[in-house]
RNA sequence: GCGCCUAUAGCUCAAUCGGAUAGAGCAACGGAUUUCUAAUCCGUAGGUUGCAGGUUCGAUUCCUGCUAGGCGUGCCA
């Protein structure tokens, strides 16, 4: 709706400003774009371009003159939606809507239920969104759910515009940190057994949790491993340990409300013969050359300060060469585009990957790589709490749950979690306020939002008791919503869907947080100052009805975008 | 040293990829409850957008140089 119609005001205006150039008013070479911007104040209209500032120099002409002359030329009695058109400031075209505009997007919105906000922009491209991909060798931490709140909302957004996206999971099971995460499985298994004199080896996964998984081999099958060979046992506990932490993992992300769609295996990408093809594409190329034993990338050529090893010393890939053959095969499986999500501790990796990418003669733009910034747990007075406090113990993703369920139950704390790692910009670092999180009260952005959707449920509930039967839109006069409250409601509801298209492709998830909140924040005054059931003004109680579900599905669509409840009330 | 990110109200953050008077929430202060759920609302106060230049009609936004912080910079992934 809001897009057609902004697109029906483009035409107007470009037809207008052809006009003007028809009729030698305006010289300019070519009409360019038009930019639109929802105004900040109602005085400036519905919608605002500041077309006419840009054209000032070429045109040889004050901008509020040509303003003027473009607006000449616009029919406004022969566009119904269109009230009036300003020119304001240093020449602002100021759209103004009529009100049949507002009324209208009230039926769009309650007509098209769970579909308002989506559109098909995407045309069906495919993308494959990869993110968390974490080693398995630990339970998830507090960045990889947020990672995994950030990627799956994404995913959800790039489905609701038309394109074909789905969720991946690297699994990195093989190299050198699945191997020592063997070894460490190993020392615990052999402790366990009463070995003395035993220590994790260096790079080696110190955590509680292998020791609990070791002891649990123990219960089960005793000492039996010892009687293998020190590579054969190492090798089997990796194995072992990987499918145990994958579970884990897998489990913590459902718990979480995500699940992948496909989950890759870095062995089976080895197994598949794509490294050794690429490397010999390097070698083709002559991007390759021998060194100190080694094989090396001549990454400088692509910019980078140094060159990069691809085969150690001892023969084995370094993850260069695995992960370009994991994104060759991304492409192999005809993704359009493809959007990495990497944690903190892997920027070192952006510009290499990319680079990769672009030896392998992938196109430019077909890869996007965005990095989830880190996440700072603070206390209510913004104090850091300690996330590590000895080697190997750290703060899970599911240990932040546990902490906030303990507080506001499963359900919710799941919820704010997500909300509040999605309420940033995913490039930014992110304090997370325990206390905050935790607190039932307005000062919670989740719970602010939630409630205003109960408020919607609860209307409604006390209508079917007072007998009020909504009646279908078309019947309902909404002309008796007069009051301004209700007209900047609805403008902010008509925004949705050019939100929801603008926050997919700019991959920006947290403007739909925002929004939400922004919209709850409309709608609980409006609620406190105005009566929608009202025994003396039916009609007008039916267009607030109207107003009301309008309200409830804006909540309740976006929501299901970030992947967070919209309950009647609270447990 | 080099690279990436960040710097906006006392705090945490927005600002629709250069637009109009930079906005919310929290904290502070003052009010509202026989009412469709007070998990709410109304009001007051709070700013040289880190600093210095540059680009132009116009800069929180783009460029350069500083300053401060975070992260990265392995024949680990």
């Amino acid at each position: 709706m809001t897009d057609t119609l902004q697109s029906e005001i483009h035409d107007i205006l470009q037809v207008a400003m052809r006009e003007a150039i028809a009729a030698g008013e305006l010289s300019i070479p070519e009409v360019p774009k038009i930019p639109f911007s929802p105004t900040k104040t109602p005085e400036h209209g519905d919608f605002a371009t500041p077309v006419a500032l840009g054209l000032a120099k070429q045109a040889k002409m004050p901008p509020r003159k040509i303003a003027e002359t473009i607006v000449a030329h616009v029919d406004v009695a022969g566009h119904p939606h269109i009230r009036r058109i300003d020119i304001a400031g240093p020449g602002f075209i100021n759209i103004h809507l009529s009100d049949a505009w507002l009324y209208e997007t009230l039926r769009t919105i309650v007509t098209e239920g769970d579909t308002y906000g989506t559109c098909d922009k995407g045309a069906g491209a495919r993308i494959q969104v990869e993110f968390v991909s974490a080693n398995p060798t630990g339970p998830l931490n507090i960045v990889s759910g947020r990672a995994a709140a950030v990627g799956d909302t994404l995913v959800n957004l790039l489905n609701a515009v038309g394109y074909d996206a789905i969720r991946e999971f690297y699994v990195n099971d093989a190299g050198g940190q699945v191997a020592r995460l063997g070894e460490s499985i190993d020392v615990r298994y052999r402790q366990a057994l009463g070995e003395p004199g035993l220590e994790i080896p260096e790079g080696g996964y110190a955590g509680e949790y292998l020791r609990a998984f070791a002891q649990d081999i123990v219960d089960a099958e005793g000492d039996k491993y010892l009687q293998l060979d020190a590579t054969e046992r190492v090798s089997l506990f990796r194995d072992r340990g990987i499918a145990h932490i994958l579970a884990q993992q897998e489990a913590s992300l459902e718990r979480f409300g995500v699940q992948f769609d496909v989950w890759t295996s870095e062995k089976a990408i080895r197994a598949s013969g794509k490294p050794m093809a690429i490397l010999q594409l390097f070698r083709d190329k002559q991007y390759l050359y021998e060194a100190e034993g080694a094989t090396w990338f001549r990454m400088s050529d692509f910019g980078d300060d140094k060159d990069c090893v691809v085969i150690r010393r001892d023969g084995e890939y370094t993850y260069f060469v695995p992960d370009a053959a994991y994104h060759r095969d991304k492409f192999d499986r005809g993704f359009n585009k493809v959007i990495d999500f990497f944690g903190p501790d892997h920027q070192g990796h952006v510009s290499r990957l990319y680079n990769f990418v672009k030896a392998l003669g992938l196109p430019d733009d077909w890869l996007e790589i965005a990095i989830i910034q880190q996440v700072n747990l603070v206390d209510d007075e913004g104090k850091l709490l300690d996330m590590s406090k000895r080697r190997g113990k750290f703060y899970t993703l599911d240990v932040l749950i546990d902490e906030l369920a303990a507080a506001i139950g499963e359900r919710f704390a799941v919820d704010v979690a997500r909300y509040f790692f999605l309420m940033r910009a995913n490039n930014t670092h992110l304090d997370f306020n325990l206390a905050l999180a935790i607190t039932e009260a307005n000062e919670n952005p989740v719970f602010y939002i939630q409630y205003a959707f109960a408020r919607c449920w609860s209307i409604f509930q006390k209508s079917a008791e007072h007998g009020i039967t909504p009646r279908p839109v078309d019947t309902v006069s909404l002309v008796l919503l007069t009051e301004p409250m209700e007209h900047e409601l609805i403008r902010k509801l008509s925004e949705f869907p050019a939100l929801v298209l603008f926050s997919a492709e700019a991959r920006e998830v947290h403007r739909i947080a925002h929004y939400l909140h922004e919209l709850a924040g409309l709608f609980h005054p409006y609620y406190n100052q105005h009566r929608v059931l009202d025994a003396e003004h039916q009609e007008r109680t039916q267009a607030r009805l109207v107003l009301t579900q309008a309200v409830q599905t804006v909540l309740r669509n976006g929501l299901a975008l970030l992947g967070i409840s919209a309950l009647e009330k609270r447990m």
